[in-house]
This record gives C-alpha cells, structure tokens and sequence, in this order.
DNA sequence: TTAGGATTTG
C-alpha cells in the first residue's frame, strides 16, 4: 500500500489530506483506534479512542452558528445492523472539519468518526434515529476518515480521503490526573528502552517545558520500536494519548492505549525530521514552528551538557557515557557480557582486559587484533545482558552512564581502569543502538574512518606480553628494535639523489645553500607541545600567538548589548531568526543562515552569521554547520567583530585575521559567494571577499640536531607536512595531540642515551639574518615527513 | 504487570 502525504502548503491550513494512491480500497485506521457498533452507543463513556463507521444517507447544508464558526450535519447508517429498528444516528461536527467535510464528503461515502463525544441527541423522536448523536471538533481531538468510490481525475482509481484530527497539546502546567493528553516536552533525563520485570521494555522519561513544570513518564511498550528514540539529552519528544496520573503528589504519565511519539533532534538549526517508528502520523507546518519555539526556549533556558567524552577523555572513578563502534563481544558468566567496542581515540590509562575463551568471543577476529590497542572492555552486568546479547558487531552504541573504575591487579602497584556497567537503571544507565542517519554517528564513522592504524601499534606503547605475541622470540625482537635504531624516523620528500653532509662542514660554510644531513635529535623547544602552534601572516611575514578562548568569549559578551537590528533581517540571501533568553539578562540572538539559489542548504553546507552568541552557542552551531561568522548589526549592514576575535569557525578551527593586512569590507560582499553555482564556502574565499588576510596555524619548534662531528639548531616550521597532522586541527582535537606527542617520544625518546637516539634524515637549508650591526646564519629544516611507520 | 530517575560494590 501505497501513502503519500500531501502536505499543506501554508500554513493557514489546519488540516491535512491523505490519499491512497494504489493499492487496495481500504485504508488502515491508526491502530489505536477500536471500532463500536451503533448498539453499544451509550453516554457517559469514554470514546477518545473508538471509531463508528457508517454510510452518509444524508446531509445538511454547511451553515454557520452564532459565533460565526461552521457547523455541519450529516447522518450515518450503520451497515452491519440495517434490520435493527434503530440503525442511523446524526453526527454534528464543528469548526473548520465542518468546512472541510462539506468539501470532500458525498452521499455514499463511507465516513469513520473517531475520538467523538456522545450526547443525548435532541431531536430523536422526531426523527427517529439514535437516542444519542455524535459530538466531531478539531478541539476534541476528533478525526474523520472518508471513503469513496469515486473516480479521481486521471485514473480510475479508488481514493479515499480523510480530514485528519488536530490535537490539542497540553502545557505541562496544565495537566490533570486520569485525563488521556497530548503533550510536547524536551528530555530532560531519560532512560533507554530496558527489558523490565514484566513483560514489556520500559523507559523513563523527564520533560520540562516552558511553563517550567516537569513530567516523569514511564513507558512501556512490548515493541521496543514503538518507545521514543530518544539519543541525548535536549531532545524534543511529541506524545499523543499519554495518560496522566498522581503519584506521590506529583503528575506522572504512563502509556496507555494508543500512545504514539515522535522524537526530533534538540539543536537549533537541525533538520526538523521526527523519529517515529509509525509510518502514519501527522506532522503540520505549524507543529514545525513548535519544534524550532522549543528549540529556540531550551538553547536559552537549558543548560544541555556538550558532547559526550571520549576514550581519549576517560575521567578515572568517574561515570561517563560513550558513543562508540561495537567491535567484540563475549559470554563471561550468567551475570556479566562483554563489549569490546572503540571511538578511535586511546584511553590515556592502562586498561584491563577482560579474560574470555577465544571460542566465546563474536567479531572479526582481525579487526579484532588490528584495533587491540584502541578498543575498550566494557563489562555489563544483570538486566543489560540481555540487551547486550542483542547487539549486531559493527553497530553504533551509545552506552549510558559507564564506570570508570581505577583498580589495581594484586601482583602490580601499576593501577588500570576497569568500565563496567554496573545493573540497574539508576542515572538512566543503560544502552541505546543509534541509526546510521545519526548526526553524532555519521561524525562518528568519519573519525574512525580517518584512524590510522598505525599509530597505535607503536612499539613504545605496547607492553612485553603484547610484543611476545607479535614476535615469536627474543631474537626477532631484538633485530627489529635494532631496525629501527638504524633507519631513518623522517625521510625525504625530495631531493633523495643528494649525498649527506657533516654538520660540521655545514657550520663552517657560508649562507645560504641546502643540505641533506643525517643526524640525532638531542633536544627540542618547545617541550610543551601546545606552545608550539603559533598564527603566521603570510603577507607581513609576522608570527602571532593562538589567542585564548576566553579572549574571544569577552568579544562575543562585550558585543552581546548590540541588540540585533530587524531590518537587516531575511534578506535574498539569508534567512534570519532571532530569540530573547528569558534568563538573567534577557540577551537577544540573531541567527542568519546564508541561502543559495533562495533555498537554505544541509546543514553542512551551510554558512551562517550569528549575533548575540555565547562562545558555547558559537562553538555548538559550528560543529553542525559547515562555516559559522560571528557579527554584530550596525545600522545598515552586518559587520564582523573585532579581528581579535575570530573572523570564521570552522568544526572546532577558529580562524583569525592578521590585524594589519586586513581591511574589513562589509557582511554584503559575502553574497556574491553564496550566488556562485555550488558555494564551497572555503576559507580564502570567504577570506577575501571579506577583505580578510587569514592567519595560518603552524607549528614552529627549534631542533637541535647532532651527529658526532658537531650540532646546530635547526627551525622547523610547518603547516602539516612533517608531522602529517594539519597545525589548524591539533589544538582542539585530543587524538592528534596524542598522535604529536607520540612522534616526538620516537624521534627523541626521553632518557635515552646519544648513542640509543635514532637517526633522522633531513633536509636544511641555511639562510642569513641581518638584525642591526649583528649578522647571524640561520637553519631551517624543509622537505622532510616523519617515517610512516613512525605515525 | 512491568516502574515510579537520584550510580555498584562484580
């Protein structure tokens, strides 16, 4: 069967049409839905959740009443029961499904009524149907499904059409105990869908919403597809027929018959794309701007943690929850399972490993062995293990509420961490399977991706056990250390044809001439790796340091009283919104997103410009989007801040201008980039349509290098190409510090010997410095790479 | 029915 939604163009339209397009003649009903006969129609009960299904034998002209809404009137025969004395009954429907019935519906049409209201009908006997008439509003929560035989324009085929209900959401302030409510809330706690005592999942959910009021809901489902998918924290939960009771003074809701959700991502700006396990549901324009409200409430009024640690990030004694890749996993004991599972990063401490037969251990046993020093032993215990059982190799994980617990073996002083996740729920402990479509997964198999395996089976880093299974005897071992000794730890790019010189030749002639060398790393500066990144200017040749991130956040505070100024709101080329933080200062955002060819791009394609923003709402909205430009409204044009702050960001790269080769032009001349076929929104271009010198990150470190003839300090100075790590990238990114730090333990391992040092090979070329009346000759290394097995 | 948020103690 065949659905197509067809949405409503404006959103004026509170209604909004199904047609079958192929397929059989009957349309399914919302399963929740229970079917009454005319016979059983009685008042007082309950009937939010049944339907009565009749043939229209007549109507009444769509009329209005006194306070000029619509009101409609049509009688319906009950089919199943046309020799019982009694078998029509009179529905009245009101408001706009009055209008919209009157449109669609025709005699014969078969006409459902669901989640009506019985009545005591007053004109029954006269007209001698049904003592009781059905009561139909959108207010009601009602719905009408239309069946017709007729014939549509083109084609022959059986359409039916239905006038959807329109629920009514209730505020959290506002809900009432045994009443059955929909409602719109952002998780504020959760536990994922856990195998409960009885029969059925459970998990639990807080919301809040802006009546500030908090919900818990325990919800039960025996399909766990039917549970919200709810991923993080912020996420924003849409629950149709939720029953609300008291419990311990406080409003609790519970499934009850018919409970359906929709889940959407918490982040402002994000696809507005329910989670939904039903393939039938409504979603309107106008629930749309609900989403983006609450969205808009919970970045100003929530504080919403950051993103989730990594294994790089492990607190010992800490608890902690994981996106990860499930790599292995193995029966340990009734009570306990294992997960081995990676996130590409390398926890800092020793870890324990798990000891299981190798016959219970599921997984590729070589990815298994090639990702030995990157993936962790998580141990999950009673109620998870069922689940963890469950779990497909290769999936993605998000395990909530990890224990990293620091434990020492009896044999060892050495202390390691264990991850256990211990039983129970507490702390919405527990594990949650993400889909592929998930943004944070998709990020996720990028990094992985990006992993070279490599550099994680440095030989420094193992430890003996490891290397005994690697090669088979102290003389293999022994041979390869002394491999390493001997060959190069960097290579040539180029130039390889060229014979070495002593360094002690060098030193004695004059500058400037190129030189390959080989020679031992003595020493370095700076030690404190981070102190090597530095901005360079590339037109006045000057070196500037990183600014501090708080640097930037007092430019962002001290812009923050400019107030955003709505005429340069929702131009041809962007779309704007803005919202006031209804916390402390009452601060007003401005988000403007850059369109192409008058059309809002993905996410991460997109440029956007924001004003007003903290450095945690500028720093959140450039993770997801592909370039974020902080500004500041004057009176007729947006500009950039203060070139002390960054002028881009770019992931977790803040880009900054040099001060004085830049000349500012207004935000406006960034339109002529987004009018271009495919903006590709890269740094230069955006750069120098913005009247920016761009900064470059690079690493500058003094080398001094030896070689038993003599030793001379040589600079290196690099964008990427020695350490294959791009300058721009290693301040904010753990991994490829470790990477750097790791690198450098190779080429100059600490508390070696001269003699134990290894070899490097390198290219240098000297230059002349006259400062003054002080002349002085100059090296810098260039065309050398660290080894690939050195990375 | 189950759980009803508020870390195991392996």
């Amino acid at each position: 069967m065949l659905w197509k939604l067809c949405h409503p163009k404006k959103a004026a339209m509170p209604v909004q049409l199904l047609k079958i397009i192929k397929g059989e003649s009957e349309t399914p009903l919302p399963s929740h839905l229970q079917k009454e006969d005319l016979k059983c129609l009685q008042e007082g009960f309950d009937y939010t959740n049944k339907y009565f299904q009749g043939a229209v034998i007549l109507s009444y002209p769509l009329t209005k009443l006194r306070d000029g809404s619509d009101f409609f009137k049509v009688v319906l025969q009950d089919l199943n029961n046309s020799c019982s004395r009694i078998n029509s009954i009179n529905v009245l429907i009101y408001g706009k499904m009055a209008e919209d019935c009157a449109k669609v519906m025709r005699h014969g049409d078969t006409f459902v009524v669901a989640g009506f209201k019985l009545s005591k009908s007053p004109t029954a006997r006269e007209d001698g149907r049904h003592g009781c008439h059905l009561e139909v509003s959108e207010e009601a929560g009602s719905g009408i499904y239309i069946y017709t035989k007729r014939s549509t324009s083109a084609a022959s085929e059986t359409a039916s059409v239905s006038v959807a209900p329109k629920y009514v959401y209730t505020p959290l302030n506002h809900l009432k105990d045994g009443t059955v409510v929909n409602l719109y809330g952002i998780v504020k706690f959760f536990k994922p869908p856990y195998v409960s005592k009885g029969t059925d999942y459970c998990s639990v959910v807080t919301l809040v919403d802006p009546s500030n009021a908090k919900l818990t809901c325990t919800l039960f489902s025996g399909n766990l597809d039917s549970l919200p998918k709810i991923y993080k924290i912020g996420d924003i939960v849409r629950f149709h027929r939720i029953k609300i009771r008291e419990y311990n003074g406080q409003m609790q809701g519970i499934t009850s018959g018919g409970f359906a959700s929709l889940t959407f991502d918490g982040t402002v700006g994000a696809p507005v794309v329910p989670r939904t396990s039903s393939k039938l549901y409504t979603f309107l324009d106008e629930e749309h701007k609900t989403i983006e409200e609450l969205r808009a409430w919970a970045a100003s009024n929530l504080s919403i943690s950051g993103p989730a640690a990594k294994l790089s990030g492990v607190q010992p004694m800490l608890f902690f929850d994981l996106t990860c890749q499930l790599v292995g996993k193995a029966r340990v004991d009734g009570s306990s399972f294992l997960l081995k599972v990676w996130d590409g990063t390398k926890c800092p401490y020793p870890t324990w490993k798990v000891p299981v037969e190798a016959r219970d251990l599921e997984g590729e046993k070589g990815l298994l062995h090639q990702l030995r020093h990157l993936t962790v032993d998580i141990l999950v215990y009673d109620n998870h293990v069922q689940l963890a059982k469950s779990l497909k190799i290769g999936s993605f994980l998000r395990i909530y509420s990890i224990h990293a617990k620091q434990a020492s073996t009896d044999n060892q002083d050495v202390s390691h961490v264990e991850f256990h996740l211990h039983g129970g729920t507490c702390y919405g402990r527990g594990i949650g399977v993400l889909p592929e479509s998930n943004p944070d997964v998709k990020e996720l198999k990028a990094f992985l991706e990006s992993v070279d395996l490599a550099d994680s089976q440095n030989v420094e880093s193992m430890s003996s056990v490891e290397l005994d299974g690697i090669f088979s005897n102290v003389t293999d071992l022994q041979s390869h250390l002394q491999r390493c000794q001997q060959l190069s730890v960097t290579v040539l790019t180029d130039h390889q044809d060229l014979n070495n010189t002593e360094l002690k030749t060098i030193l004695n002639s004059t500058a400037p001439q190129q030189y390959r060398i080989r020679a031992k790393l003595r020493t370095f500066k700076p030690q404190k790796l981070h102190q090597c990144i530095k901005l360079f200017c590339s037109r006045c040749n000057s070196l500037k340091e990183v600014p501090d991130g708080s640097d930037f956040d007092l430019i962002l505070q001290d812009s923050a009283p400019t107030a955003p100024n709505p005429e340069l709101h929702n131009t041809s080329w962007y779309d704007s919104v803005m919202w006031t933080t209804q916390h402390q200062k009452q601060r007003k955002i401005a988000i403007h997103f850059v369109k192409h060819d008058e059309m809002l791009q993905e996410p991460e394609d997109t440029l956007l410009m924001i004003e007003g923003g903290t450095l945690k709402e500028v720093s959140k909205l450039s993770r997801r989007f592909k370039c974020v430009i902080p500004v500041r409204s004057t009176e007729d044009d947006l500009e950039l801040l203060d070139l002390s702050a960054p002028f881009l960001l770019q992931g977790s790269v803040k880009y900054y201008g040099c001060k004085q080769c830049s000349t500012p032009k207004t935000i406006k001349s960034l339109s002529s980039l987004a009018a271009e076929q495919r903006p590709s929104w890269e740094l230069t271009e955006i750069a120098q349509v913005l009247g920016i010198v761009p900064l470059q990150y690079v690493f500058i470190m003094k080398f001094t290098l030896v070689d038993g003839t003599g030793a001379l300090n040589a600079y290196l100075f690099d964008y990427e190409k020695f350490f294959q790590i791009p300058a721009s990238e290693i301040l904010t990114n753990d991994f490829l510090q470790q990477k750097m730090q790791m690198t450098m333990n190779t080429l100059c391992p600490p508390g070696r010997k001269l003699g134990d040092l290894p070899w490097l090979e390198c290219f240098i070329k000297s230059y002349n410095i006259t400062d003054g009346m002080k002349h002085q000759v100059y090296y810098q290394i260039f065309d050398t790479t660290v080894a690939e097995d050195v990375v």
